[in-house]
DNA sequence: TCTATGATACCCT
DNA sequence: GGGTATCATAGAT
């Protein structure tokens, strides 16, 4: 039994299951869980700490809310695939959540790293660690997913997926606030965040605690 | 085919 | 805090 000791213990996959509910419900229930990606037998990756969800009804600024396109196919698909599609020129990477037939999905916008740390510094021309994965796009970079990735499942052994947490987070750190970057139903507090962490992107609400000025 | 449009990030002030 | 490079997509022509 040997065996054992020599694999390392990287997180197990989260089940479809856990897509498998209302899209606010697991944007914020994937805090903390973990994302990792798998290429040349390396693997690269970090903690959630910053997400958004995307709602199929009453959601404007949702891809999906005015029907099917080739772009947004994969919303529409089963949940625990990969959606991944590309804004400026740049590429934001989804989980797609609830059932087949509704589009709906959450966008990961920010990782604390933590495998594979020097891939990510190369990929992304920087070394600060906190400036790695803070924004969708930097993301990408850093975890090398790009377009040939949408439709990829999360939920099995594949080379991607969304493990589970790491550590324990306090639910008190998770918190609600109205999404970034877009034009429209910008009230909606549906942008779930890790208080107090150096690795969330856009405007500071850490600066509130006055962990930081 | 052509063009407007972003769920951005970077550089500059 | 503001200007803008950059490009896949979708809808117009």
């Amino acid at each position: 039994m040997g065996f054992e000791k020599q694999t390392t213990k990287w997180p197990r996959p989260l089940a479809e299951s856990f897509y498998r509910r209302p899209t606010a419900i697991v944007a914020r229930s994937l805090i903390g869980k973990t994302l990792l990606h798998r290429n040349d037998d390396r693997i690269v990756g970090g903690v959630i700490v910053e997400t958004e969800a995307y709602l199929a009804d009453g959601d404007p600024a949702c891809h999906a809310a005015r029907g099917m396109t080739p772009r947004n196919a994969t919303m529409f698909g089963p949940p625990g695939r990969l959606y991944v599609y590309t804004i400026h020129a740049k590429y934001c990477l989804n989980a797609v959540t609830q059932r087949a037939g509704v589009g709906s999905a959450v966008l990961i916008r920010a990782i604390q790293p933590r495998w594979g740390v020097p891939q990510m510094q190369q990929r992304r021309g920087q070394q600060a660690t906190d400036r790695l994965c803070r924004g969708p796009s930097m993301l990408c970079q850093a975890l090398a997913i790009d377009l040939q990735h949408d439709g990829v499942c999360l939920t099995e052994d594949s080379s991607i997926w969304i493990g589970r947490a790491v550590e324990r987070i306090a639910t008190e750190r998770i918190i609600a606030v109205p999404r970034i970057g877009i034009s429209q139903a910008k009230d909606l507090p549906l942008r779930f965040l890790l208080q107090d962490s150096p690795f969330v992107s856009g405007p500071k609400y850490w600066h509130r605690t006055g962990a930081r000025s």
